[in-house]
RNA sequence: GGCCCGUUCGUCUAAGGGCUAGGACACCACCCUUUCACGGUGGUGAUACGGGUUCGAAUCCCGUACGGGCUACCA
């Protein structure tokens, strides 16, 4: 099977949070698993309105999840357009809305948004909240079913605005194939004439899939479990139009869930996590949107914790390099159910991560942050030997700032009440003779700073646990990091009795 | 309201008619560690409910309840 093409068409605001993301993944990782090709249509369009900086942003995501589409507008293929922004242009929307109407699955409507509204509010009860404009109400609007074929022609002629209605037939059983959920079935009569050609000669989303699936050849079409109740139309507009054949396969993935239903982007901001892949700072608004990259998840992990929200491979293993997801992926194995998201899962997949990765790779991820602190980073062999010896502490990037920065720089502060009330002129001259005893020790490494600490510990008659608190405090600054001899054979034999130095000034004093 | 989808520990899930329903996150306890973590061992904890079918049901069927989605000239 080398002919898989499969579409997915990101939009800004809707389409890169959790859910969209995982859907682009999994439409990548099918394509990928099949040989066959991934094509990106960027959605940069929101209600309408064309959406700065939606694409750069978009393909920006996607190149830091490493997943770079096989078709997009920066790499164009053959089935292009792949902007939705292009859309339009080309009339060839309008050409297929005409089609259907000729052949009688279509209509003109010129029904007034105030006339839609009335509608709506003539028929709206209790029994019925949301009146459809449906086959039972159309002989009742304004449209080319129920005026005569002049008075049709004439509204035309005058350039009245007017919109494609599909023509639903009354009672019919539309039913289809879906990958993850099997067969599902929908009566005819209970759906309404969806809008299919807008008054701006825009095309819904519903002619536009149908018509960009088929001119770009796609095979496979997976989408959110949102678009399930609009399958019936997407399955006739393809009857009328294409025929059945050349049809992709569906699957419509379950939803993510936020602790209230389908996870939104407010939710991040409500329950402290993010629900982007990047910050998204909206053109309008100027509303920030956080991401995940700037939370400090890496790419890596993002991409793992995402494809085991609702996919497993079978086995308990939950790790998964990108290429492993390729190979394992299934969407038969893809759970039918919502998934809600837990923040503390995928903070522990990125933990997993951080243990796990190259060494040289989660350098070159954590060395900007340190930057940004004003740490000095010109050193690789000693930031690398920093990082592997804090990485199992660290659960988001930042930490590596928190869990490394005395590395680099003495502490500004001590923790005092943490020595000081045990702290007396046996330590303190205890502190004198160890930091000669550095000076002299032939080899620096962590063993011998360790033997020359006991060994003086005991000439001294002191525990050598009574005295290992208040030297971390002295080269940490606090009670947490590595195991003290470690950071002291990192740090340098200079720096570490400089440390202990001012560090028995400040708590004799 | 109508339509559609769904329902296994608090959360993500495994088990596709047959062992004491398995794992992971979180939580708790212990061990390791004279810091904070990592790690190790163990523990608490689930088949929504009611009917069928069957020798046998988490699994198949029906109903109920609950949850979610959709019901725009948004996607």
């Amino acid at each position: 099977m080398s002919n898989v093409r499969v579409r997915f068409a990101p939009s800004p605001t809707g389409g890169l949070h959790l859910g969209g993301i995982r859907t682009v993944l999994y439409n990548y990782l099918f394509a990928k698993k099949h040989g066959g090709k991934f094509v990106l249509r960027i959605e940069d369009t929101d209600q309408g309105r064309y959406v700065e900086g939606a694409e750069e942003y978009i393909m920006e995501c996607l190149k830091w999840i490493n997943i770079e589409p096989d078709e997009s507008p920066a790499n164009p293929g053959t089935y292009g357009p792949y902007r939705q922004s292009e859309r339009k242009a080309n009339g060839i929307y309008q050409q297929y809305a005409e089609q259907l109407i000729r052949d009688g699955h279509a209509y003109y409507a010129f029904d007034t948004p105030e006339e839609l509204e009335a509608m709506r509010q003539l028929h709206r009860t209790d029994a019925n909240p949301t009146p459809q404009y449906d086959h039972k109400l159309r002989k009742q609007m304004r449209n080319s079913l129920s005026l005569d074929a002049e008075t049709t022609k004439r509204l035309l002629d005058e350039k009245t605005r007017y919109v494609v209605r599909i023509k639903m037939p009354e009672n019919e059983t539309v039913g289809f194939t879906d990958m993850i959920r099997g067969e599902v079935n929908f009566e005819t009569s209970l759906i309404d004439d969806k809008v299919l050609l807008k008054a701006d000669g825009m095309p819904t989303y519903h002619l536009a899939v149908v018509v960009d699936d088929k001119l770009m050849e796609i095979t496979h079409a997976f989408r959110g479990e949102e678009w399930l109740p609009s399958a019936p139309v997407h399955i006739l507009l393809w009857k009328y139009l294409f025929g059945f054949e050349h049809m992709p396969k569906w699957a419509h993935l379950p939803l993510i869930l936020g602790p209230n239903g389908k996870l939104s982007k407010r939710d991040g901001a409500k329950y402290g996590f993010p629900v982007f892949a990047m910050n998204w700072t909206d053109p309008k608004t100027n509303e920030l949107t956080e991401g995940f990259r700037e939370k400090g998840f890496l790419p890596e992990a993002f991409i793992n914790l995402l494809a085991l929200l609702g996919w497993n491979d079978g086995s308990e293993k939950e790790l998964f390099t990108l290429t492993e997801l390729i190979h394992q992926f299934s969407m038969e194995r893809v759970h039918s159910a919502g998934a809600k998201f837990d923040y503390e899962k995928a903070r522990w997949f990125n933990h997993e991560w951080i243990k796990l990765l190259d060494a040289d790779k989660l350098t070159k991820a954590v060395v900007p942050l340190l930057k940004a602190e004003g740490i000095e980073t010109k050193d690789e062999d000693f930031i690398l030997q920093v990082i592997k010896t804090v990485r199992d502490r660290c659960t988001l990037l930042p930490d590596f700032v928190t869990q490394s920065s005395f590395f680099f720089k003495a502490p500004i502060s001590w923790d005092l009440p943490a020595v000081k009330p045990k702290w007396n002129a046996d330590k303190e001259k205890f502190f004198h003779l160890f930091a000669e005893e550095l000076d002299a020790t032939p080899d620096w490494q962590s063993a011998f700073i360790e033997d020359a600490f006991k060994t003086i510990a005991a000439l001294q008659q002191i525990k050598p646990g009574e005295l290992q608190l208040p030297f971390r405090i002295m080269l940490v600054g606090g009670k947490f990091g590595p195991p003290v001899f470690d950071i002291a054979a990192i740090i340098g034999r200079k720096e570490t009795i400089a440390r202990i130095k001012s560090a028995v000034k400040a708590f004799s004093e």
